[in-house]
DNA sequence: CTATAATCGAGACGGTACGTCACGTCTTGAT
DNA sequence: ATCAAGACGTGACGTACCGTCTCGATTATAG
């Protein structure tokens, strides 16, 4: 996930092998505090204690810079396996909204939706990075499938949908009303956000 | 959500009628060719064949110009009343998703994203717009549990994050993927994201 | 000799009257105090209460900017007429060597030098301005060739030669010892570059 | 004048012989294409094939490596002694005008005019190369006024003044013309130069 | 024959200035 | 009073070069 792959064949210098890491740091420190505008190269590289040149050295420009911080500190939500469809989508929108409401999350949306305007600037990471949530929920759902917990005439693809868009809108409306969710709210609402999704609004009728 | 405010009668040369329209026009295309980067006041002047002190006549900020020219696009989806709950939530969510892959609502999705970013700047504009969102989703949820056809130990909040958030999600991917969803392959979607939430995912067990 | 022949149209806001010469003033005090080395764009645009683009409006280059500022200050030796050739060369000697030894007429000589090594970036003042000097003297030396005061067998180039280039070297020489010389100086040395062009080196055999 | 004064010997690996040359001579040539701006220590180093770090082990900075590249070309007009002064002079203007109008040449004037604007970097050349110059004029005045062939009541440095500057000011005028003198050309110039100064310019009066 | 050490080509590094571009302000003459 | 035009001060952009540094490779002397 980082510029790497340099596998540092001899002649010259090598890169300095912290520069990447503080720059990245940086990148993403000076990004939550000031936002897009007042997101300066030159803070960035003061701040890593760099010259811009170390930086335009590794990175074409701006943009692509803050694409890589944000794909660097992305984590993974693979592997949940609870046993239950229920368990698995609770586990899941957890993390996913702990993550979202992290400043390294709300980046990553941010940078997900610029990058999805402007495809030749910010490249595939948005592409990447919402193919790669679509498919923890798609393996979540062929299991509940497998074991018959779940409706078959369905795209998982509303599903990830469904729950990734309602994390995102809820760290949004998280970020408009001025407040900060501890555990316990997240808790909650992935409970609340989970139970709609997979039990229904209907009022039970007979059970 | 106009200009307005400012009756500007009395004397002096009256402005001039078509500029409004033009500059925002001119405004929502430049920000949809070329993003918020490459979004250049000069080129919305130019565009609209106007000069650059006519736009700042009106609207103190390039912020402010884009909130607006949004803002004056944004479509309400006041007033669905089908009669059913099912009914009234697919109505909403066709309507939505019609929006959001238009280029006026894909705009409104971004100023919403860089609005809870720097609420300073233009946060107002998108704390206005999730939360007439969200009031038409609580109208359709209230009528339904009065009707008893919905559980009523449930937020509306919820129900608005799911519906809203699915809804942008798909715009999302809908862009990234180069698709160009048409009003079939809208209706599907509508269908089956209110039947998730409606329905939910489990297998129906007796009936 | 300034940028000028703007005939100002009318379109847009004129150009600051004062902007010009503030810029020239400081680029030339700049010059003098930092060398070539040391001399920044920055620090002129800063010194004449400037913004940098002010500056790039108006000359392309560093390079362009310097001309223009010693051309802008350049002194003109014409209409000097003593009635004999002693007298007119003392006289022109006399004001060439105030004006090398001054800091302008020094920025000058460099401007000229580099201008004869790059002359696709300097451009044809230093062509100018040496051949503004060689008219000088060959006005001078035509009207002493009118009286028969002086010999007509030679070219004027070679005289004009001899005076500058003695100016020159002396100005390079006072500036190698850190000497400064004062009027006294001056009129003495050009005394003796006059007499020595003027009456040779030969001892006087019969008179 | 050469880079000397540390001879190197003891263990490790000896400097390689051919590098001191080659990089001399690219930078020359890179000063003589592109003049003082576009004078780059990697471009020399890249044209003598030889990495930055062998420059800078044997100079400290741009300006030495280019006073000595220039030092390390000058040529001695010493040991000129025709048995008259106005061979004498000849002679020694024919060899200043050819050693001016060679590439090499008109780099020392340059490097010599730098000099004296930032005496501080790279003064002591300038004045050694100046001082050198006056001498040879010095040495054949005095031999001059020893048989009574030139007055005796003017400053040596009066004569090398005027026949050094009327030789810088001959090359100026070249490069400025894009004349290419040829041997002639020198001949005769010099001659006209010589006997402007010791005939001078009078019609002689009885003879 | 091995250890030590200076030099080499390459090129990354921190810094500084370059020349460009956009913002939001301003100043003009015309409407 | 508003308009189109466009110059203004400010400040960030991405580039280029300086002089330093770090690397692995080379080439000598010293033990």
């Amino acid at each position: 996930m980082t510029t790497g792959d340099t596998p540092r064949r001899g002649r010259g210098r090598p890169r300095t092998p912290g520069a990447e890491d503080r720059i990245l740091t940086a990148a993403l420190e000076e990004y939550g505090e000031h936002g897009w505008a007042g997101f300066t190269m030159d803070a960035v590289a003061h701040r890593a204690g760099v010259g811009k040149s170390t930086i335009y050295l590794r990175w074409p420009d701006k943009d692509s810079l803050l694409v890589r911080a944000v794909a660097a500190r992305t984590v993974t939500f693979a592997g949940i396996d609870t046993g239950s469809l229920h368990g698995d989508l609770i586990e899941l929108t957890v993390r996913l909204l702990r993550y979202l409401h992290s400043p390294g999350g709300w980046a990553a949306i941010r940078v997900t939706f610029d990058g999805a305007s402007s495809p030749e600037r910010m490249g595939d990471f948005a592409a990447d990075l919402t193919w790669a949530h679509s498919q923890y929920v798609a393996e979540i759902c062929q299991r509940a499938m497998a074991r018959g917990e779940m409706v078959d005439d369905l795209p998982t693809g509303v599903v990830s949908e469904t729950i990734y868009g309602a994390a995102v809108v809820n760290a949004l409306s998280e970020r408009l009303e001025g407040r900060q969710d501890d555990e316990e709210a997240i808790r909650l609402r992935a409970a609340q956000i989970v139970g709609t999704i997979v039990d229904g609004l209907r009022v039970p009728q007979d059970r």
